[in-house]
DNA sequence: CGCCCGCTTGATAGCGCTCAACATGCGTGG
DNA sequence: CCACGCATGTTGAGCGCTATCAAGCGGGCG
């Protein structure tokens, strides 16, 4: 029934690196688990005791200081990968942003898998490179960019990942509205910026023409060489 | 002459996978090659075609803005990895902070045998894997603590990662006395600040007894517990 | 000795934070 | 169906931290 067979994310997530039969055995350690909007999978400091893919969704990475700022790490998307694999704990929360299907194992079953299918360990470093590449691109940004230039480079990397999803093939894989998956608030952790100062942003993005926002939630980028030029 | 056997990383580094037969087919892949101090590896931006094992001296990672904003990405001592194995383009130049060592690959060539080495490319995951961590931690610095917490921070962290080098077994594999491998200027591109605040708080921190600052390049760590605090 | 580069120190200004009031939207219950 | 309350987001006023601009210092090297 939840067979992988039938998973959205098959062909994008690393269990394409697998045949049938394999398929099969790691279907044999994995279930499907669901999550609501807010809600945590891994917390930051634990042990990591689990893995898991993404079928449907978004979630974000956290961690925080003592004094309660937090700094959003990372955001996953569907066929991304989720956990630290061959020990460790786990540095950072993960929680759902909307609602989510995750596939998830239980780390030390994965960790045997993977040993044993060199296929496998190779997407998930290809993946691991590529997220660290991401990773180290947005250093540049919260390091030495303004605030106009975080919320614009932010609005065009939303426009690039959920594209997938939204499939509205005007611009080659990026989508030009869109629903935020993001409150104001996780705007503002993932960009090392206030609420005020992200909200001040967004309207005047608007009032320039650049963007729209039909609803808190909505975006639509209605001048995409402006909003670039903004980004730096 | 330049074999493995006498690498004084060759225990720590990710040939540890490798077996006696494994490493001479290595070696005949590899050169060994001398940098100087400011002396560039790879460019931001073109096409990745060198990977290498660092076995000494320090080396920076660093992207910028059209508009000429540095920001330093990763800091790489001995026995760490560089350069982007699996095809794409390195999105950051890699340069000589000291003088340096390092075993270089043509990334093609390092490809194939990571292929045919599974237990390679499982210790580059794991690399690759610890690297991530340390970079999200990272992005909690850079977006969310301020100029006297980042460059506590900072001490903190060279006292970690210098260690090894140094060699002074008072602390637990911590040195309080080391010689800074960086300029003040890209100290500044680190934790992305101007040259003029990482000078103040280096002068405050020495003015509060934190500290001590022998030479423009040396520093001790006078207490500890205070600079602690300090990094929040 | 004198220049040059890297660093320090000082004065000022501006960006983004803080604190605060207000708006908007949504669910709940009367 | 509207009244109300709460959560989320917007707008405003003022301030503080860090950047910017500028001058001075000091050590190394020709």
């Amino acid at each position: 029934m939840s067979s992988c067979d039938q998973c959205v994310v098959r062909n994008r997530a690393i269990c394409s690196a697998l045949d049938k039969d394999e398929i099969n055995s790691l279907n044999g350690i994995g279930r499907r688990r669901s999550l609501v909007a807010g809600e945590s999978l891994i917390w930051e400091g634990e042990d990591s005791v689990l893995v898991a893919n993404v079928i449907e969704g978004v979630l974000k990475l956290s961690t925080g200081t003592e004094d309660g700022r937090e700094q959003i790490v990372g955001v996953v998307y569907p066929s991304d990968f989720i956990g630290r694999p061959f020990g460790g704990t786990t540095n950072h929360g993960v929680t759902a942003l909307t609602d989510a299907r995750v596939c998830v194992f239980s780390r030390g079953d994965f960790d045997n898998f993977a040993r044993e299918h060199p296929g496998l360990e190779h997407k998930l470093l290809q993946r691991t490179l590529t997220e660290l590449d991401r990773t180290r691109r947005w250093m540049l940004l919260l390091g030495r960019k303004s605030a106009s230039e975080k919320v614009a480079s932010f609005l065009l990397e939303l426009s690039d990942r959920l594209a997938p999803a939204t499939c509205e093939p005007g611009d080659e894989g990026k989508a030009n509205r869109f629903v935020l998956p993001f409150s104001r608030q996780q705007i503002a952790d993932v960009l090392g910026l206030t609420i005020e100062t992200v909200s001040r942003q967004f309207t005047r993005l608007r009032g320039e023409g650049i963007i729209d926002l039909p609803s808190r939630r909505e975006v639509i980028i209605t001048d995409r060489f402006a909003l670039t030029a903004e980004a730096g």
